[in-house]
DNA sequence: GAGTCTATTGTTAGCCC
DNA sequence: GGGGCTAACAATAGACT
């Protein structure tokens, strides 16, 4: 064993980036999938809902659902938990995350994307019709956000049809 | 081993959903400090972005997302994956996935909370002033998913201060 | 890249507290 | 519910194809 060099010897993994390139992808692989498989696992044995996305260092997406939903419904029920009550008011939210968190970490700042899926929460609820739910000053909330959207977009496509026929046609 | 009974036996795990609540509950609480365990060690070992949701049968909610990035901004850049070109056409959507996809697989319908996924998906190009990419086809559907959208949050608007005010007052 | 092999490390079921 | 224990399983690093 000790002599020839037989095969392998292996030590502990030290948990810190895999700085070989080759390597580091071979882990992935094996890696990911073992990862996927433990998702499986838990989702069947534990009857959970689990959602799972990867993304490879070169950007390579890979995903995993539980059976009975997709990752766009279990992402939603995140959201909904996040904020049983719809708030538009981004400041307001982000006080009350912070007191959620244990102290004062620091707190992400609230990023365009999380912006969006406040408003997605609540275009959900107009679809589904339970805005019935919103109270009036939510209500008002949204109807400014969705105005103020509205406007930028209705700009962009008065310039574009302008620049398009720079005749004085307007349709 | 097999007089007294002194310790386990194990047996390979079946993989269906364990039947017995206690035993059930142990597992969900073992096997999740696992997953996320694994899910860490994919992140840093490999240098993948992670966001990891799961719900237990009880409804409670257990996150991971690799630590340089948030559980929303990984889905954003799922989101974005899904669609690089904004298409607000459904149906168009539907058959790109479907080529997408392997072969006849079946297509999962489009849900009430995808459709929104596209509608944000606009909304963050428009907060982001990326709008110009769009071309005239593509503003007008955007602009008039928007207004539909906000005449359902006006009328709502206009019944709930109907019915907080039922006299004749008009704010 | 992906699959096979196997020694080795890692995870966890079934107990107990 | 959570934590500790330990044997039985499972995942996987490293090497090779």
């Amino acid at each position: 064993m000790e002599g020839g060099g037989r095969r392998r010897k292996r030590g502990k993994v030290e948990l810190r980036r895999i700085e070989d390139r080759t390597s580091r992808q071979v882990r992935f692989s094996k890696r990911r999938s073992g990862l996927f498989k433990k998702a499986y696992e838990l989702s069947v044995l534990c009857d959970a809902q689990v959602a799972l996305l990867v993304f490879s260092p070169a950007g390579r997406l890979y995903e995993f659902a539980s059976s009975t939903s997709s990752i766009d419904t279990i992402f939603g029920r995140y959201w909904d938990l996040l904020d049983t009550t719809i708030d538009l008011n981004i400041e307001a939210r982000e006080s009350r995350l912070r007191q959620k968190e244990h102290s004062d970490d620091p707190v992400p700042k609230i990023n365009h994307i999380t912006q969006c899926c406040l408003i997605v929460q609540v275009i959900i609820s107009v679809l589904e019709s339970n805005v019935n739910e919103l109270n009036i000053a939510e209500l008002r909330g949204l109807e400014e956000a969705m105005t103020n959207a509205l406007t930028v977009v209705k700009n962009k496509l008065m310039m574009k049809v302008a620049s398009v026929l720079p005749q004085s046609e307007v349709s």
